[in-house]
DNA sequence: GACTAATACGACCAAATTGGTCGTATTATA
DNA sequence: TATAATACGACCAATTTGGTCGTATTAGTC
C-alpha cells in the first residue's frame, strides 16, 4: 500500500530524538521509554541505523546512540533506506531480481521514472527540517 | 518497504493496455493472457478500477472494459489509490484509526508533509505520460 | 427465449512479509 | 571484575497480501 515499516517509523522517531535531545549517548532503552517502543525491536532499528553510518553507537555503561553527523546532512532516505533496503516502489523487483513478467511488463521503466522522484523528495528532507514544527517545511517535496 | 502492491502494477499495466490499445472492449481474461497474470485477479483489479470510475464495464458478449477518460486525464494517483486504498504514507494511520504512540509521536506532522509532495508526484503522472517510452517524460515528478 | 460470455462480489485459503522476542556474544566503562 | 550497554542471528507470531472458488448478475447473440 505505498506505506513505511513500522521499523522506518521507529528510525524516523529515534533519529529526530537524538536530533533534538543534545550531543551526549541515548541508549536504545532510554528512547523506546519515552515513546512506548519495545527497546529490543528499537535496538534493533538502531543497529541498522549504525551499520549504515547514520548513527555511531557505544558500547558500555553510559554508552548509547550519537548522532553521527548534523541533523541537516542527514536525509529521510538514508534513515528510511538504512532500515527497510534501498527504495524500490514497483514490486516486480525482489531481493532475488526481477518477476517473471519482466519481458512482457509495460510500466516498469515508467515506474522507475516515478520512483526517481519520489527518491527525489526524500532525499531532500532533512533531519533538521523534520524536527522544525510547521512553518517553512510547507516547501518540501519540490527539489529544484 | 515503500512499494506497491502487485494489484497496483496489475492495475497500471492493465490500464495502460487500455490507453494503447484502441478504444474497444477489452476482457479481463484477454488483458490478463497477454501479460501472463492470473484472469481472476485481473478481473477483480478491474472491478475496483470500475468501481472507482477509472474504467467503465459492459457485460455480456464482446463486452469488457474500456478506459473511462481519456488517459491524460488519469493519474498514476487515481489507479493506485483505486486499487490500495488511499495512499498514506505512515504506518501508524490504519484503518482503525492511529496507532496507540499517537500522543508521543513526533513525526506524524512532518511525514505527512512528505506523504503530501509524494502524492503530488503520483497525481502529476498520467498515463498517457506512462504511454510515452521514454523521453519528455524525464521531467516527471516535477509538480510546478 | 435460451444460451453464452462476460462482469460483480464475497468468502476463503495460502504465501509472503513484517513485527517482535529471545538468547548469547561482545565490548567498553566504572 | 562486575556491569551496562551494543551486536546479531535464530526464531515465532501476527498481519498483510496474493490468489482461488463459487455463485449471482447482466447483456449480447443465435
Amino acid at each position: 500500500m505505498l506505506k513505511l515499516s513500522k521499523k522506518a517509523d521507529y528510525a524516523l522517531i529515534a533519529v529526530r530524538h537524538l536530533a533534538t535531545h543534545g550531543v551526549q549517548s541515548h541508549s536504545a532503552a532510554d528512547i523506546a521509554e519515552v515513546y512506548g517502543i519495545s527497546p529490543q525491536l528499537l535496538a534493533k532499528v538502531l543497529q541498522r541505523l549504525a551499520k549504515h553510518g547514520v548513527v555511531t553507537a557505544r558500547h558500555g555503561s553510559s554508552g548509547g546512540y550519537q548522532l553521527a553527523r548534523h541533523p541537516k546532512d542527514i536525509s529521510a532516505l538514508e534513515v528510511i533506506s538504512a532500515v527497510d533496503g534501498p527504495m524500490m516502489i514497483t514490486s516486480c523487483v525482489t531481493s532475488h531480481g526481477a518477476c517473471d513478467q519482466s519481458n512482457t511488463c509495460t510500466v516498469r521503466e515508467p515506474l522507475r521514472k516515478v520512483n526517481e522522484s519520489i527518491v527525489q523528495v526524500l532525499r531532500a528532507v532533512s533531519i533538521s527540517q523534520m524536527t522544525e514544527d510547521s512553518a517553512e517545511a510547507e516547501l518540501v517535496g519540490l527539489p529544484s
